[in-house]
DNA sequence: CGAACGACCTGCAGGC
DNA sequence: TGCCTGCAGGTCGTTC
């Protein structure tokens, strides 16, 4: 569900209720995530004050003075705010309770999230090898061909590994590469320099514009605050196959690419 | 090192 | 109505 925009509507809508809060509490109902949840970690996160909340990819780093929780949404997780003693649902896993507040209540029907306590987020192996922010400077063409260079795998395949840029998942690559007018499929290897010039800016533009809107609401997505994203009606791609390109009326396109699901037009995307 | 692919898990839509 | 198949926003680990 939740690639970069997501993680970040969730991040501005449970911030309020977290920085400079104190956890009273981590109410573990079911520990099965992709990873274990480690026992120990109400006793790591119990009275302590929450210093600020940041992300870093898909992840989201609730930092406290000790260390970082890292919470990771994967397929289908949220993360949202509820008044005390509301019941909990079906697949609401985790909650974290805060003194003197709201709780913040996590739910992940596929359970693929994930939550980690670290004294050294720089160092942690989920979050070390990532590559650069998209939306920070760090992020940029003469980098990217570097990376690109020689490498056979579709520039799509290329832009979702998150070593190379963090938190570009399927929708948004989709989306990009359309807006930069590149066929995913295209060997990352083999995209022109200038025209990587254009994906960098495409991804920001993208990601950016969904933020704004809060999102892509494709199935069930909600902010913290508990309303959808309105990204989904400027989806030029995403799951249209069928319909006419918005650009030129060609019929949108379904192929698979390393096992995902691929929207272009090919006409635009060369 | 890179590339391909299976694995993890549940819910839902669609076909019969 | 029920059963079966395929598909879904991610990404790690294994194998070649």
């Amino acid at each position: 569900m939740p690639e970069l925009p997501e993680v970040e509507t969730t991040r501005r809508g449970v911030s309020p209720y977290l920085v400079g809060r104190v956890v009273e509490d981590l109410q573990i109902r079911d520990r099965r995530l992709r990873w274990p949840i480690d026992a120990g970690l109400p006793a790591v996160l119990r009275n302590a004050r929450v210093t600020g909340v940041s992300r870093r990819g898909k992840y989201l780093l609730v930092e406290f003075q000790h260390g970082t929780l890292l919470i990771h949404l994967g397929m289908s997780g949220s993360l949202r705010v509820v008044e005390r003693g509301i019941e909990p649902q079906r697949h609401d896993h985790v909650d974290i309770l805060v003194r003197d507040g709201p709780s913040l209540r996590f739910n992940d029907p596929r359970r693929f999230g994930s939550f980690h306590f670290t004294d050294d987020p720089g160092r942690h192996p989920l979050l070390a090898h990532l590559g650069p922010e998209p939306l920070d400077a760090g992020f940029n063409a003469p980098d990217l061909a570097a990376r690109a260079r020689g490498r056979k795998t579709s520039i799509k395949t290329f832009i979702m590994n998150a070593g190379v840029v963090a938190g570009v998942g399927n929708i948004y690559a989709n989306e990009a590469l359309f807006r930069a007018g590149i066929h995913p499929a295209r060997a990352a290897g083999r995209v022109a320099p200038a025209r990587l010039e254009g994906l960098v800016e495409s991804i920001r533009e993208v990601l950016r514009a969904a933020i704004e809107c809060g999102g892509t609401t494709l199935r069930d997505f909600v902010g913290g605050d508990g309303r959808p994203g309105y990204f989904r009606q400027s989806l030029a791609v995403y799951e249209r196959d069928g319909d006419p390109c918005r650009q030129c009326g060609t019929t949108i396109r379904r192929r698979v690419l390393a096992q995902r699901a691929t929207y272009y037009c090919p006409r635009c995307q060369r």
